[in-house]
DNA sequence: TGTACTGTAATATTATTTGTTACAGTATGA
DNA sequence: TCATACTGTAACAAATAATATTACAGTACA
């Protein structure tokens, strides 16, 4: 993941939850943020399929949380925008007839989960709650 | 971190980790790995300067290990490799009129810093020897 | 029924990663 | 001493990925 997307679902979360019981608007994060309304749609888009927000439509719509800030772990925002395991994608195509080109790509996948799952244990550990209290 | 660099750069390692004390060249390396021999020199240059291989020049010349595999760890691997913090490079340039986009790229920066020293203790428990064992 | 929102597709732009070409430098050994 | 087989690195090209923009249909309010 070279993108910035968890900065992002993080920063909308974060408005979200010092926003209260108040809708906000998409155009209203992307000024927060300072990027484009339409990626913030899609963000939101994708944190709603996780079951982290929820939108209303129409004139005076917005998205709020779907369910209290302590509900929301960091790990929930990783999974939500993980595309790719952590140290790399694996793409390459070892040589077969090369001892260790054959059996690399398994071995790594192995490493990589396992590394996986321990960032997904320390990001656990803080939830939304945890990351806004810290503002003041 | 998007790229395929840490699994280059972990290939190579083990090529040369279960070569012993024979030098191999760019071009055998990047015929196992199956990419272009100019990325595995680039990839070498890198590792040389972090201590990791030595290379001889010249006719018979390739690389080989600057210490043992036990003494190499995988964190050194990431640190070699890295270029910017895990979970997002923070390019945002949030609103400073926003008290959230006003303090947010501090917090995310401390959240990537601890997330990244959990992450450097995860791989600082496996050497190159424990990773290229598993081989058979 | 106009207005202010959302959702999403399509496309354009920009940035990053990967690959390639080219060539100078170095050590070996016939 | 010179052809050979390597390395080192710069410069450029191509491919891929991330981000931004435009456009417009759908929805709800007042």
């Amino acid at each position: 993941m070279n993108n910035n997307r968890f900065s992002v679902s993080l920063h909308i979360l974060t408005l979200l939850a010092t926003a209260g019981d108040e809708l906000l608007s998409s155009e209203y994060i992307a000024g927060s943020i300072n990027i484009n309304p339409v990626l913030v749609r899609k963000e939101l888009s994708n944190l709603r399929k996780h079951g982290m927000i929820e939108t209303r439509e129409g004139k005076a719509g917005g998205s709020i949380l779907a369910k209290p800030a302590k509900q929301i772990l960091l790990s929930d925002v990783y999974t939500a925008v993980r595309q790719v395991p952590l140290l790399g994608q694996n793409k390459n195509e070892p040589n077969p007839s090369c001892p260790v080109g054959k059996q690399i790509n398994k071995h790594l996948d192995d490493l990589y989960t396992d590394v996986e799952k321990t960032l997904m244990q320390k990001l656990g550990k803080t939830s939304l709650f945890d990351f806004v209290k810290q503002f003041k």
